[in-house]
DNA sequence: TTGTATGCGTTATCAA
DNA sequence: TTGATAACGCATACAA
């Protein structure tokens, strides 16, 4: 059996009240009894029962993170090491540990967040994305559980604490960017429309186009998850219109990414026969060839933020919600061409 | 307060013991009882107190996983969420939760693994990485505390519960492979020295040789990290050789990836200029210009293996380590050309 | 088949 | 400034 409270009262001559007391460094107690218990706690190596702590205690020093669809091809999008990077600094620096949840269905990661909160796993959640009608999201609501999520909020944007960038604007200003190259006819490639960063984001290349008295084509729009075989097609077909785009937003560097590949096999070069923007600037978008023009979101600062601002309501849980907007910014490589 | 044992033990009209009972499905219990205290469970939406039923169980239920350093780039490798998809599968179906634990150093990892174990936060451990001399791994050893380790042990392979691929006989076959194609000079292209599967991989390379007669050339053999600036320069000096390679055996896609960027800036082709064959198989292998040949080292089951290995551990501490060796699988696709 | 009593390792309340 | 004692919510040995 591991070393416990009692022992480490016997050995420096105290009862086990006046130990915990030294643990949470108590002031109503000599600095020479502190003394005295902390050389007895170094020299059994004593380190406190989490179980036993967070019973008495009733909170347990961890932090949920509930992930998207672990099967989805979003799963191995580097977002998540990176914005999980972030979310353990800040944790680790304020003693929290990370209790992680994911699922292959949406009713499996549902369970396994109820499963996770009432049966008092963690104290608070961090969701790490945001979509439209989250039931994950109404049950903590409900149940006034302390979360944040990282994204924009489906309903409700300002009584949810949230972190994300200003994807509207994002979107938007690189749309805004192609027209200034002289493309017109710009497509918009993306992931799930259940998602809220593609949401934000078409938004802001439709607002784009309409302010500059460019109608929208649907055509233009494509949705398809496309790192595999599926998605090709879409693509494929987008570029065999009468009139193909000279341009693309891609929502993700992933898919920018996969993107390039199709296009070579169509025999269409980058950025010469065609121009292409994306998002999160992740490692890839700066190796590929060409490297790409994407947005910097700053994931890891997203992840810090979201953890900050969870621990704040974990501690004060009455304090109104947070919103914390993260800035990007656009980083100019070799994807994108005047037209000429 | 949350609904505890105590009110649906009232509710169904028994003492708590009978809902312990209930609750672990004692054969003791009549199913008559079984079934009113069920209903009144249900009733009050109840669910066990974990803290609870930890300290009185001694068991948490939960599985830590160890990752490497988060600030390293081997942490933005699709590797991890593949991997942790597979152990969260069996976690899941098990009834265990999963636990991460990272950090910045080794120092900051050791301790965060230290304090996990020792507050009996976790049952067991997945060491997610295996490199020589881990202090994390003696730590658990000294502790007889149970985990299992995602490649191959350092020291004592037979004593260490471990999950990997036969790296060294995959490493050796791709090899094998190349100088088949007509290759003789093939240079070997890998991360740290410290990661046994570097080890591993590289003495495969070498095997091959030797058993052809080669001699190695440790001009040949290039170790950077280099999926940014610092690796290019490697990688152009190797290609600067009088002699330079015809062939590479590179020891992880990504890295594999990052190649191609850096030779296609020096204007060589794959595979016409120069062969490449490299490992994991990630979505990046399929999709990047050419599609890789890379070997396929199945890591959702590797991920699975180590789970269920390590539940089995936890269950029963005095069973013998196991070895579980996944099979590898060579996907040839268009980046390496026989030399005319 | 069920109930009673006790313990799991802490923290917190109340005395001293 | 410290000690005794009762929670925290559940599991289990022992009784009945």
């Amino acid at each position: 059996m591991a070393v416990t409270i009692k022992d480490v009262a016997k050995v420096a001559n105290v009862t086990p009240s006046t130990v915990s007391r030294v643990i949470s460094n108590s002031p109503r107690i000599s600095e020479k009894t502190k003394r005295k218990v902390r050389q007895a706690m170094e020299e059994l190596g004593y380190l406190p029962n989490f179980k036993a702590r967070s019973l008495a205690n009733r909170s347990t020093q961890t932090i949920g993170l509930v992930m998207p669809n672990s099967t989805d091809k979003v799963f191995q999008n580097p977002f998540f090491p990176e914005v999980i990077r972030g979310i353990s600094k800040i944790a680790h620096s304020m003693e929290y540990a990370l209790h992680i949840s994911t699922g292959e269905t949406e009713e499996e990661i549902y369970e396994g967040l109820v499963r996770m909160v009432q049966s008092g796993r963690v104290d608070g959640v961090i969701l790490l994305y945001s979509r439209i009608n989250d039931n994950v999201m109404s049950f903590l609501e409900e149940k006034k559980f302390p979360y944040t999520i990282i994204g924009k909020p489906y309903l409700n944007s300002d009584g949810i604490s949230h972190v994300d960038n200003d994807n509207f604007s994002a979107a938007k200003e690189v749309t805004k960017y192609l027209l200034k190259l002289g493309h017109k006819r710009i497509g918009f490639v993306a992931g799930s429309l259940n998602l809220m960063v593609t949401l934000e984001r078409k938004r802001g290349y439709e607002s784009a186009l309409l302010d500059s008295d460019i109608t929208i084509n649907n055509d233009y729009i494509v949705h398809e998850e496309f790192l595999r075989e599926g998605g090709q097609e879409a693509i494929s077909e987008l570029l065999s219109l009468k009139e193909p785009p000279t341009s693309l937003v891609v929502a993700d560097d992933l898919m920018a990414f996969g993107m390039l590949n199709t296009l070579d096999e169509m025999g269409l070069r980058v950025p010469d026969d065609i121009s292409i923007i994306s998002f999160n600037n992740l490692l890839l978008s700066e190796v590929s060839r060409p490297p790409l023009t994407s947005v910097d979101i700053n994931i890891y600062n997203l992840g810090l933020q979201s953890a900050k601002c969870l621990i704040e309501k974990i501690k004060q849980p009455d304090e109104p919600a947070k919103r914390i907007i993260i800035p990007y910014k656009v980083i100019e490589r070799n994807s994108c061409k005047k037209l000429s």
